[in-house]
RNA sequence: GGGGAUAUACCAGAGUGGCCAAAUGGGGCAGACUGUAAAUCUGCUGAUUCGUCUUCGGAGGUUCGAAUCCUCCUGUCCCCA
């Protein structure tokens, strides 16, 4: 029943380290472990993403997972990776924050309370909340010594440029935390980003120290690129698993963006595809990489994951007329069908009257729309030949649009280059 | 407290009275090639009704004319105490 969960964050290159012992007690064991989340937004990203893969192999290997929601933590700051003090939320938006998190995180594992591995939700404000300051410190704060708590890097990368006393705290709430699922969960693993190494092991430290037990700490792999750019950002910023912030035509063109330097690396980071599956992919993608066949199974898989599998129809099906689509294409679409292809594309509309007129592109482009910045800007990009109108390139700025451009009489498909499609819609 | 240096467009960084909307590099955007890639090459990278207008830390001043000179202010860095 139990599978082994290790060597398989091994092979596919997603652990960086884990404490001895870890490896041998989850062969051993069905294992409770817990990874948490801080609301730092109202929506998680792709980033913590693979934080969530983890925890569902985990749950596939044979353990129960928790996942943890940091309404307490949230509300401090880890300062980890982080060079500068930082604004704290107000509750208001922690609140939200919260409840986006728990939303998302239901749709990733199995929360089946038959199973005895399913697995649990917790908000560690719950038991952080009348926590008093006074009892903290004496229960808690005296566990862990200062020059410990200072060596940790995370702290001492700030130490020139300084930290309140509060972010120096998180790693205390944080060891609380691992403390109260090892007395309460009997959860005896903690896992996370590499950079989360040493909050992880302030917690083994305190619970070792409290003599309660002997707790262990698994850390995976932080993504990083090829071209050494930062992963998980787009043009438009962060790519979020909300399809109200990134729709899953964008998400799913992140994913068919990918180098082929980091493909062979993502598809084993952010799918469930064994081994054999992915070396027999690859094989297959190395002897035409022109064809994308990675690209195209890691995005489908993590499309799938994320949004479901009609909306990832959805986004190839888009995807399909945006780059390989001809006008007689586009024409083709019913109105009603238009509009669900075209899902996912950036709409603007303006009204009837104004196409009826007749109106200069620049300024539909510009004053009518926002989507270009500047009129200097649309010309210049019309005469380098960067617009198209409903797939045609626009040879000058003098051009007027009418009714002549409408598709469907409604509809005009704007792109700027080939990968920035907007659409026009007459009201 | 004393002395010195520096502040330029997204970033780095030239420019030290007019030829400066400001060199160059990076980044970004677009074009060609391609695979919706990489590499490479090309163009653009303040706004504009193409007349001009606003911009070189901030506020004043000198001058026909200032990013450039002067005064004050602010920020950053360095040295001495």
């Amino acid at each position: 029943m139990l599978s082994n969960f290790v060597e398989e964050l091994r092979w596919r290159g997603a652990l960086h380290d884990s404490m001895p012992g870890t490896e041998e007690l989850l062969n051993k064991e069905s294992v409770t472990g817990y990874i948490g989340f801080d609301p730092t937004a109202d929506s998680l990203h792709i980033g913590s993403l693979v934080q969530i893969i983890t925890l569902m192999r985990f749950q596939k290997a044979g353990h129960k997972p928790i996942a943890l929601i940091g309404g307490a933590t949230g509300m401090v700051g880890d300062p980890s990776g982080k060079s500068a003090e930082r604004n704290l939320l107000d509750e208001e938006t922690l609140n939200k924050n919260v409840t986006g998190l728990k939303n998302q995180l239901q749709h990733y594992l199995d929360f089946n309370s038959s199973q005895a591995n399913a697995a649990v939700l917790v908000n560690n404000y719950n038991w952080m909340k009348n926590y008093s300051f006074i009892h903290f410190i004496r229960d808690i704060g005296k566990y862990l010594n200062v020059s410990y708590m200072m060596a940790k890097d995370s702290v001492k990368n700030r130490l020139d440029n300084g930290m309140s006393f509060t972010e120096f705290s998180y790693q205390l709430l944080q060891a609380y935390d691992f403390l109260y699922l090892f007395q309460n969960q009997n959860c005896k693993l903690q896992m996370g980003g590499s950079d989360q190494w040493g909050n992880i092991t302030s917690g083994t430290e305190l619970i070792g120290k409290k003599n309660v037990g002997n707790a262990f700490a698994l850390t995976t792999q932080l993504i990083k690129k090829a071209d050494g750019t930062k992963f998980g950002k787009s043009e438009d910023g962060n790519v979020w698993l909300d399809k109200t912030k990134t729709s899953p035509y964008k998400f799913f063109q992140f994913w068919i963006n990918t180098a082929d330097a980091d493909v062979e690396n993502f598809i084993k980071l952010f799918t469930f595809l064994n081994k054999e599956e992915i070396e027999a992919l690859t094989a297959e993608h190395n002897k035409d990489k022109g064809r994308k066949l990675l690209q195209n199974e890691l995005a489908k898989h993590v499309t799938v994951l994320v949004h479901g599998e009609a909306e990832y129809k959805a986004a190839v099906e888009t995807s399909q007329i945006l780059f390989k689509g001809t006008l007689s294409d586009l024409e083709k679409l019913s109105t009603e069908t238009f509009l669900d292809a075209m899902n996912g594309v950036p709409q603007f509309t303006i009204t009837r009257d104004k196409i009826v007129t007749g109106i200069n592109v620049a300024e539909l482009l510009v004053d009518v729309t926002n989507m270009l910045p500047s009129r200097t800007e649309a010309r210049k990009l019309i005469t380098g030949g960067g617009i198209s109108l409903n797939k045609a390139k626009l040879e000058s700025s003098d051009v007027i649009v009418n009714e002549s451009f409408l598709i469907n009489n409604k509809y005009i498909l704007v792109s700027k280059g080939k990968r920035h499609n907007y659409l026009l819609v007459v009201n």
